[in-house]
DNA sequence: CATCGAATAAAACGTTTGTTTAAAACGGTC
DNA sequence: GACCGTTTTAAACAAACGTTTTATTCGATG
């Protein structure tokens, strides 16, 4: 919104964070070396450490970098429902989702660079992740899960954390892998755009977030 | 069924692939180093090259041995379904995730072991494995994606290959995180049992595969 | 007993990794 | 222009990695 263009960062830390964060999400943390980074970044190779002090703790800042504004920003919608009054369950998903898709528009080039980074996050299968994750995400779980218990009544708190899990795991996988649909289905899937992917995911998470629900007629 | 009890594999080659497999799971591919399995094998270091030639034929002989089973289960599941006539959304959701509890049900000690092996598998965010998964994941893709039309007609070919997807990122990463749903909830909800947590899949899943279907009443 | 192939053992190989060090270059301030 | 902290550079570090090589041990066969 601002005047700002981020285009070409002229200074060395934030070129790293940016270098860092596409190879990390193309290649994963481990596969990455620093030098690969300091050079595709044009620096010398002693600048991580200098900037950031270690490696680790680079991987913290560039995922710090972009999962803390969408955690925050999920919370906010969550917020303008809950005052709002409006209740329903496409909008909690939507709550879930659209922050990261529109991180995701703020990416100069078109790969999908902050959907796997941010997959790699949510699904920490790396362990270094693994505490900032547990550290940021718990605040988040309680949110959604108090309000999936207040819109869907006949779910338990139980049955809601689960839940949570189901949609989390199903939007990382589907965002971070959407790109392989076309081998996956030899091609009888054409690929879908963040649109449609988007419409679909809100559909099929909707209807399981509120399964068993209004048996009775709405 | 056979009355062979696995316990404690006399051969190197199984007691390397037993090793390898819980050490991967648990610390993924790149994480866990030659030196590491054989020593907790009682193997010499050049064991792994000696039986398999290289790390990554190990890392593809490990994932071969239990996902191609697991993958030739599903596909019998569902020509079962099939020949049997009944063809209810439920039992399609259980042909899919039914095989990995089996399988990992089959392990010898308690711990999530092959669901996260299964996990790293079907997420792939390692190259090396991906050549597997891209290999012998169509055939199962096309098989639930052809029943998902037949049992739902207003779902499009298209969205039944979103809808799979999402099936499968919610089962492998809720199997995979599972054990970490006490800290994310801060101790407010009790960990599943796999009997739970697979009930509840079912029913997650089956809601959205269903969605949008049956307007008009059952 | 000698012999042969399979299996194990120990050691070294060449790379690559993250990190550290020490010197050089830069850019304002007095 | 000399001085200063900040930044960049080049070089070296020790450690860990996968892999290869060379010997040695083992068990059965002739």
């Amino acid at each position: 919104m601002s005047a700002i263009v981020n285009e070409a960062p002229t200074d060395t830390r934030e070129r790293l964070l940016d270098v860092a964060e596409r190879l990390f999400a193309e290649h994963g943390f481990d596969a990455v070396s620093l030098r690969a980074i300091t050079t595709d970044a044009g620096a010398n190779l002693a600048a991580v450490n200098y900037y950031f002090g270690s490696k680790e703790a680079l991987i913290e800042a560039v995922v710090a970098r972009h999962v803390e504004p969408v955690n925050r920003k999920r919370i906010e919608i969550l917020d303008g429902i809950r005052q709002g009054g409006q209740c329903d369950v496409r909008s909690i998903v939507i709550a879930f989702i659209d922050p990261v898709l529109e991180a995701a528009a703020r990416g100069i080039d078109g790969d999908n660079r902050f959907f796997k980074l941010m997959s790699r996050c949510m699904a920490a299968r790396d362990e270094r992740v693994s505490r900032l994750v547990m550290r940021q995400f718990p605040e988040v779980v309680a949110r959604f899960v108090e309000i999936i218990c207040a819109s869907c009544p006949s779910v338990s708190s139980n049955t809601a954390h689960l839940r949570l899990m189901f949609m989390a795991g199903a939007m990382a996988h589907s965002l971070f892998h959407h790109d392989k649909l076309a081998i996956l289905s030899q091609g009888r899937c054409e690929l879908p755009s963040f649109e449609v992917l988007r419409e679909e995911m809100v559909i099929f998470l909707a209807a399981g977030l509120t399964a068993g629900e209004m048996e009775a007629g709405k």
